[in-house]
DNA sequence: AGCACA
């Protein structure tokens, strides 16, 4: 069965429905927190303009990393909207690149590619674009750990966590959007005055020890694993 | 609703 609007499996999803209030930069960088725990993303592209706004793409690695992100975040309401997700129609261009197979586009015309003559063998040329992946790393679904820096493993189990580490930018938006997917999630609280920490509150110590082992290392930028600890009493 | 690659 494929409910997904009849488009065939590809690496790349495209995201519409999404809250045209929110700056690109903020957008990108929450698709990346939300979508990476489904495995590498290679690229997120977003524009606002007037065709545009309002829809991503989310370029993974592996289809099967899409095919869950497909599956699993169908409606999640993400700033107040449930997004709507299917396969992208078209290969990405940073895997074309990626492949050797990118021809690019002329500004001029855009959509008339379909031409794909067998020319003789006219085979594109895999020369310098061949690597050059952009792959930001992100760990994956269960990344890398990167353990807390001074204070230790050794505090008392709490149904509040204590996050460090996270990038200035952070919005409560995003983590909530991060971890309000683990049973017995409340709320999520920042500090003005203090960038970078964030308490996150489950109804237990249970629950919000699950949430801290699998979001344990995340990182919501490559240079930003989450130090998760739970929270002084 | 809207499928791009600044």
């Amino acid at each position: 069965m494929m409910l997904s609007g009849d488009i065939p499996p590809n690496q790349t999803i495209y995201i519409k429905n999404l809250n045209e209030k929110i700056k690109k930069e903020e957008l990108k960088r929450s698709l990346y927190a939300l979508f990476s725990q489904y495995g590498r993303i290679l690229d997120i592209v977003a524009l606002k303009t007037a065709k545009l706004r309002g829809q991503a793409w989310v370029v993974f690695s592996e289809v099967t990393a899409a095919s869950n992100a497909v599956r699993q975040m169908q409606n999640f309401p993400f700033y107040d909207k449930p997004m709507r997700i299917q396969y992208a129609k078209t290969k990405s261009d940073c895997l074309a690149k990626a492949d050797g197979t990118y021809i690019p586009r002329d500004k001029k015309k855009k959509q008339e590619e379909k031409a794909d003559r067998k020319r003789r063998g006219e085979e594109p040329q895999r020369s310098a674009t061949a690597n050059g992946t952009t792959s930001d790393v992100n760990g994956g679904p269960n990344a890398s750990f990167g353990k807390p820096s001074a204070q230790e493993s050794a505090a008392a189990p709490n149904n509040i966590l204590f996050i460090q580490n996270l990038p200035h930018e952070t919005t409560s938006m995003m983590l909530q959007v991060l971890f309000q997917r683990y049973p017995g999630f409340r709320e999520v609280r920042m500090i003005e005055a203090k960038p970078g920490i964030a308490f996150v509150e489950f109804e237990d110590d249970v629950q919000s020890s699950v949430a801290m082992q699998a979001l344990q290392g995340f990182k919501i930028t490559p240079q930003n694993p989450m130090a998760i600890t739970y929270a002084k009493k």
